[in-house]
DNA sequence: TATGAATGAGCGTTCATTCAT
DNA sequence: TATGAATGAACGCTCATTCAT
């Protein structure tokens, strides 16, 4: 019951992939429609299907990816010592989770694997978010570093909303980022 | 230029909250349908929209109006004196904001006023709960209590997001809040 | 019983009529929207049925009005004496008639006083324009008048139905109508 | 690029057409509701949308084909000798335009093929008219067949316009028709 | 007369997802 | 695997007309 990986499925996959991408670069992925989709990578609509059980499955991939590659980067970045190094640091992933509120909306939902089934891509990337605090944290002895970062992950996500918050647009997600992390790891 | 609401507009627009809050006694904010609070109200689906822009206005006004009457109970409440008071305090917040994901979902899209344009009643209980959190800080000189409001603020999020996280489904929000003040407030 | 015309009420339909002509100019006959009417004319929406049966009485009294001053101008013109001389001279109704389609079916439907109450000022400018042509044609000893003015009548409309027509849209109506009259009137 | 259409549709929208005129045949054309057209159909309501571009679509194809079947019958007669020949063999082509004020009004309306897009199922019957007058006024020396034709369109309209007429009521379109046409082919 | 909130039937639309071929 | 027609449950909206005050 093996089934070898054809290789008109990954062709057809990665057209899939590709179109979508291109779908996102016009349109954002908000605006991205299974229809779209499939008509640039000149598939029918059914065969979408037959390779992502629904449309959030492909989103969760094409953030998922998009996150990983940001964090390809921060691990291969030395620690940073201080809250603007830190805050500093995190700003392309800070970039891209607010540049639609769209996409920072669904990152949350799944970063906790919305369903109880499986832990999909985005999912995986908040792992590597917190072993990343966790390491950078690692040499402070006043809390666990377990904690640290969990604080961190909670700052994070509390500059970045009020990003979209029509009081507070003024101000900087990474400048108030940089704020909390003074507080947060004095 | 200024008119006068009438008695019957406030009327009609307290029928359809009613209804609509007896809808969701049954079937859950989630399963809302206009048509159906239409029917319950015995108003013309017109009316609806001539009371509110959309179904999300209605969401707004409700999940703010019980968000709402959760804080004036706070308010009401004395300052709690540790985190664990303070964790306890906050037991019927949490409680309404993860009774469905979809609840926690609307209220945190429109915490920070999804749109630019203006601030809805669930945008505004955030302005409470940010003061009602600087209130309890108050007291404290480590640092500003602004600060240590916005972190009680994202800690709370962070406690509730994990609850519905399949990682974190075993612990409860209020335990992990715990936690997270007594590092905060430490 | 006999209610004297109160100075306000010619007043608040004269208010009504500017109003209409006002959204006519701006948004076309098919885009005259009561609401509008109301607005401008700064009276509430009730006060324009008090006025007016519906709608398409307004419409009536605009469209007639409109097409008498038209007849106005005919009456005091001589009788044409050919074909050509009487396509010119209808030529300002055909302008009128063929401005917008709405217009067109407006007429055509109003013109028979669509329902059997009562004839309103559009079927009225039918009967002057009866007269109009019978009298172009009272001189002729071929064919009685009244049927020769009906007969001018069914062309026009032809002529001018045509106009709408996406595969005679190249002729002008006034041209068609021409030859219509020449072979008729031949 | 070339889709061949597949059986499934072809069946579908025969669902669709039959259940429609299963509808007329009960409430008239005014009265076809899409809604009961569909659900007759046991079709979904997109599906309706997916096979007519709106509601006017369908009566276009409906009427269109109405129309086409009295013009089959047409064709298959013999050529009237006389105005009361051809007043009659219009006979059945009366009766069904002017069974329903709206019939008439959307058969006028899209008889010009409204838009200049596309001329649709009613705008090419009256193509078929005008052949077909044409070939009846054929033999005919004193004026160009297609100047008769379009004479005796004309005049068929100008004879049912009047049958919803409140002022000429009394007489038929029939009677009237041959009247116009003794006096246009004499 | 004047007011303006309420009516209400129905159309159009959306678009991810399914399923028979 | 691939196909693409069909699904289907809401939502949003229109806008002339009515009616209680």
């Amino acid at each position: 019951m093996n089934k070898p990986i054809q290789a008109r499925t990954l062709k057809t996959r990665a057209k899939l992939i590709d179109a979508a991408k291109a779908v996102v670069a016009t349109s954002g992925y908000e605006g991205l429609r299974v229809d779209e989709v499939v008509q640039r990578a000149g598939v029918a609509k059914g065969t979408f299907f037959a390779h992502f059980r629904d449309k959030d499955a492909l989103m969760d991939q094409l953030l998922g990816a998009e996150m990983d590659s940001i964090f390809d980067a921060l691990d291969a970045e030395p620690v940073p010592d201080s809250p603007e190094a830190m805050a500093d640091a995190l700003g392309p992933l800070i970039a891209f989770m607010t540049s639609e509120r769209y996409v920072f909306d669904v990152i949350l939902r799944y970063s906790g694997a919305a369903g109880v089934t499986e832990i999909g891509p985005i999912a995986r990337t908040f792992e590597r978010q917190f072993r990343l605090f966790a390491r950078w944290t690692a040499q402070r002895d006043d809390l666990p570093p377990e904690l640290l970062a969990e604080g961190i992950q909670a700052f994070l996500i509390q500059a970045m909303s009020l990003q979209f918050c029509a009081l507070h647009a003024s101000s900087q997600a990474q400048d108030r980022l940089v704020t909390y992390l003074r507080a947060w790891l004095r």
